[in-house]
DNA sequence: ATTGCAATGAGACAATAGTCTCATATATGA
DNA sequence: TCATATATGAGACTATTGTCTCATTGCAAT
């Protein structure tokens, strides 16, 4: 049987999909991709209580990398006085460096994974979560009065296309630019960017 | 046995290794992943012989990707007077997007493959081929004289962020906006970083 | 035309993904 | 404590990937 969403035994059924996500993350730390199989002995349950939990195996890769520590606003920008907007945007982008460098095996998964799934109608949910959108507000917040309004808000999206995971891919996979390189090339682009913005 | 290299029958090896992209090709345009038997019999060829021309599936599935029209410098800039260099990046640009709408099922496959490839040590192939540099370059070329040696590299780096597939992706993916906000984004992300890489 | 060798086909085999059924254990409300 | 609903385990089953072996086909040089 499937698990129900009914509250009768509500517990036990968070502990074990925990339990999975748990042993997910743990073996996807290498980069390389586990089995089912694997996951579900170091969960210490059977392989169909997996197939219960998740979908197929790469719905579970991805909801485990998402598990993963991603920074909170709170903690990526000072408390005292804010900073210029370009060193408040290059806080996030170092918080996002970390987070990879930290966790780029399961990272690659995910993005795989994602990839992959296929949207059929426009009205299914999206394939990825967005995460640095919000962060990216938050570190141009405070500078707000900068920008006329269209501008700050194509700024943050012109931002989104450095700031993410897709950005590494490019500078280590096709570029193949060592991370000092990428960090000096993607601070001139943030610089530009703000600069451009706060111009219109 | 494995194919040799030797040139005894290289026109025989030739055409099958052609016939084998040809079909996984014809197949990955729909966005499924297909399976190798389904190749292979497209191919007209058995499964073993698949496997002594490619090590694995997805490698068959990359170079085939590869084999996609990708514009050449000739075909994408105009023959007379060459225009602005921003024009001439958005050219660029114009031509991948072409390129992509055409075969996204295909290059999704692609990227999540070499999302996968496990690196081991620093001198083994790169996870990918870089065809945009090149057409970048191309576009700048003509202005070269605008630009400050070191500005100039570090703008070309900078514009392959916006230009391939993983510009796409971000947008698509991550923040779902529809084709023609993406392509007013990219136009202000390319003439901002030609002006501030001019002003060096 | 004949022959040797390279390319191919056919199929066995193991590992994994994913589905399904039925039996068992157990958490929880009575 | 007991009863029952429900989570779980065990395992059969199909499909696919990838490897391997051995027999056959057919290109090419003689």
């Amino acid at each position: 049987m499937a698990p129900s969403r009914n509250p009768g035994r509500s517990n036990q059924r968070r502990r074990t999909r925990k339990d999975l996500l748990d042993a997910a993350a743990r073996l996807m730390r290498t980069g390389e991709k586990p089995s089912l199989e694997a996951i579900a002995e170091e969960a210490l349950v059977s392989r169909a209580t997996a197939y219960r939990y998740f979908a197929n195996l790469d719905d579970l890769l991805v909801e485990a990398a998402l598990h993963m520590s991603m920074p909170e606003p709170g903690t990526v920008f000072p408390a005292g006085a804010p900073e210029d907007a370009v060193a408040r945007v290059a806080r996030v982008d170092d918080a996002f460096d970390e987070m990879m460098a930290a966790n780029e095996g399961a990272l690659r998964l995910m993005l795989a994974s994602a990839l992959q799934r296929t949207r059929s109608g426009p009205d299914d949910p999206p394939r990825r979560q967005n995460r640095r959108t919000p962060l990216i507000e938050a570190a141009l917040e405070p500078w707000r009065g900068q920008f006329k309004p269209a501008a700050l808000d194509r700024l943050v999206k012109a931002l989104a296309l450095v700031i993410g995971s897709e950005g590494m891919i490019v500078f280590r996979d096709v570029l193949t630019l060592d991370d000092a390189e990428a960090k000096a090339i993607k601070a001139w682009v943030i610089a530009a960017l703000v600069e451009a913005a706060r111009k219109e």
